[in-house]
RNA sequence: GGGGCUGUAGCUCAGCUGGUUAGAGCGCCGCACUGUCACUGCGGAGGCCGAGGGUUCGAGUCCCUUCAGUCCCGCCA
């Protein structure tokens, strides 16, 4: 056990407690706050480990000790020496770890003396924080306040609690290249002049992905790393141009063996920081199914509240919108909210603006009473067809329906009509259940809902480009189901393109991918990959890539392909949006010590930042603007 | 690339339909105070109202541009 003892000092500050009452002690640390009585004197003395209250009394403390101790500010860095005693009887502070105790000081010295800070430390409980560029400017004062503190202290155990869970399960941590090769697909690259290549340019990597393949190729079984990973893409609160992921892959797998590993190590973590015992296995829950029952990839599984089609039912009532459907081919699609007839007028009001803004034309709603149904469309609904819309959609009296009418997606594979492929009516109808599980209380955050999604569609459709893109990345491997298709498709012939690759799309092919939800998050993602070139051409030539351009691109993983590869699949979590979540904080920025803005600036060192002209001769480099 | 919100004292904020000397709390400085822990009391200093331009007799307030922060859509294989 380290007791932090050094050159100046005996104890850590904040570690003190009433068994260390009677002994002398040294202590060093910054200044919190300080309390002048006039003849006495506190200061809340601050290290890593908490604060502890320092008294300056006379009688005890030689009388320039004392004078001295009037003349420190906050955050000054000073030591003491003193004894350590229990507190008088009705003075002990209940709030602090420390608060049973205090030291009694009779030696002051000061290390450095500080500015009065430009954003305070020491904060009062209700105050605002500063400005977020403040907090940035000046991250080395925010970084001292206890939140953040605590943020890097779960981050840093977090990190070491993965290592040791999945070195326990065979896996070697792994470094790979920072400076890397740029990848076409995907996300923009942070590029890197080379100065002995005129013209060339490095990439920093979006992700360890083909090196940890290569391993694969050369028999490393199993690999992981808690990787940096850069993405020039625009920023949310849960996005930072560099992130770190839990990367990892393993050989001679399937879906199942990569989930054990990843829900196992899901669950160290979750016990480790949390001490929350995860219910395993996670459920697994296909693509197809998520979108049908919940109109997202990442659903949040806290609560029900599933979608329900009523198209065939709710299309029979003496109402526009609903006969409507009849000849657009759209869908009603509601879903059935316990206990929301409670909401007010105004709340019901909201629904509709919510499921506009999220690209619906509106919402309906409903709501049963002692007195049967009432809302906007309860009149169209005669008796005998009230009785069985209750019956079909579940609902009781006090419960409410919000219904959304369009194309929504998450129909059978082969029922993709374009409109419900652009389409998206279950956006909306998935914020309004967002909405209400959060408004009903339902999205507990004592609640762990974790799930794989599987079963992810193998190919996307890129409309402005008229093109299939790779949805996870080109080397994912097609649902076993799916390949005969896919090979059937692509066999001979030139590559697909504008309609003949649509209709490759709407075959609805899935693929190996796979994600881990939790609470509605997306905390990773995965796939089993292709380790069959044939089948790897094929899947090349539905993307529209030319074999020689395949060679270009990807030349150095396909020429290892050939030369013996195991069947491998892994996965990457998002190592900072589980800090995030394993502490509650609002934003990425609180669990990364160093973060940048949503401009992906980083306002303490100040960069980016412009070079000198010389220096960018030297790197072969001519700017255009600026 | 697009949209919303914010920018007034070191910090957090108020400042009405445009009106004379721009306020509060915290912090800071000074004085007093022997059990405080967001100490308390009294006094004081502190403002280019983000920047630039415009409208007006007059702009913190209205308009345009721009910068910064933030949230969202697009984007993020």
């Amino acid at each position: 056990m380290n007791d932090f003892a050094t050159t100046y000092r005996t104890a850590q500050a904040g570690a003190l407690r009433a068994s260390a009452a009677g002994s002398r002690v040294r202590l060093a640390g910054w200044i919190h706050r300080r309390r002048d009585l006039g003849g006495l004197v506190f200061i809340d003395l601050r290290d890593r480990g908490g604060r502890v209250q320092l008294a300056f009394e006379p009688g005890t403390t030689p009388p320039d000790v004392l004078a001295r101790a009037r003349e420190l500010g906050p955050e000054w860095v000073i030591g003491v020496a003193g004894l350590v005693r229990q507190r008088p009887a009705g003075n002990l502070n209940p709030e602090l770890p420390t608060g049973e105790v205090e030291v009694v000081v009779d030696a002051l010295q000061v290390f450095s003396a500080s500015d009065t800070p430009p954003i305070p430390v020491a904060r009062g409980g209700d105050d605002e924080l500063p400005a977020e560029d403040l907090r940035l400017r000046y991250r080395y004062l925010d970084l001292r306040r206890d939140e953040l503190q605590h943020g890097l202290h779960v981050r840093h155990r977090a990190m070491q609690c993965v290592r040791r869970h999945l070195t326990s399960e065979g896996f070697w941590e792994i470094d790979t290249p920072m400076l890397t090769r740029r990848t076409p697909e995907g996300a923009r690259d942070y590029l890197v002049p080379s100065r002995v290549h005129p013209g060339e340019f490095y990439a920093l990597p979006q992700s360890p992905q083909l090196y940890k393949q290569l391993l694969m190729v050369s028999g490393y079984d199993r690999y992981f790393q808690i990787a940096r990973c850069l993405r020039d893409e625009d920023l949310r609160a849960d996005r930072q141009p560099e992130f770190t992921q839990i990367d990892a892959e393993l050989s001679f797998v399937a879906e199942e063996d990569v989930f054990g590993v990843g829900e196992r190590t899901m669950a160290a973590l979750w016990r480790e920081i949390l001490g929350v015992e995860l219910s395993l296995p996670f459920p697994r829950l296909s693509y197809a199914e998520a979108l049908a029952r919940y109109g997202t990839d990442k659903p949040d599984l806290r609560f029900g509240m599933e979608f329900q089609d009523l198209t065939a039912l709710l299309c029979e009532a003496d109402f526009r919108l609903f006969a409507a459907t009849r000849e657009s081919g759209e869908q009603i699609r509601g879903i059935t909210v316990p206990g929301g007839a409670a909401l007010s007028r105004r709340e019901l009001d909201e629904l509709a603006a919510i499921a506009r803004a999220a690209g619906a034309a509106g919402a309906l709603w409903v709501k049963r009473g002692p007195d049967g149904l009432s809302g906007p469309f309860a009149k169209a609904l005669d008796e005998g067809l009230a009785g069985r819309f209750c019956a079909a959609a579940g609902l009781a009296d006090g419960d409410l329906f919000v219904a959304v009418i369009g194309h929504f997606r998450g129909a059978a594979a082969g029922d993709l009509s374009r409109a419900a492929v652009l389409g998206g009516a279950e956006v909306a109808l998935d914020a309004l259940r967002r909405h209400l599980g959060t408004r009903l209380g339902l999205r507990r955050p004592d609640a762990h809902a974790w799930a794989w999604v599987t079963g992810f569609p193998l190919f996307e459709w890129e409309p402005e480009a008229e093109r299939v893109v790779a949805a996870h990345h080109p080397f994912t491997m097609p649902h076993p189901d799916d390949v005969a298709r896919l090979l059937e498709l692509t066999s001979g012939g030139p590559p697909p393109a504008g309609t003949a690759a649509f209709a490759l799309y709407r075959e609805g092919l899935r693929s190996r991918a796979y994600d881990a939800v939790y609470n509605g998050n997306e905390l990773a993602s995965g796939s089993i990959r292709i380790h069959d070139p044939a089948l790897q051409r094929a899947v090349f030539r539905a993307l529209g890539i030319p074999e020689s351009e395949a060679e270009r691109r990807f030349g150095f993983l396909l020429e290892a392909f050939r030369f013996g590869v195991p069947p491998h699949g892994g996965f990457a979590f998002g190592f900072d949006r589980l800090v995030m979540l394993l502490v509650g904080a609002p934003s990425l920025r609180d669990v990364i010590a160093f973060p940048k803005t949503t401009a992906a600036r980083a306002l303490f060192e100040g960069a980016p930042s412009t070079v000198a002209d010389d220096e960018l001769r030297e790197l072969h480099i001519r700017t255009t603007s600026a």
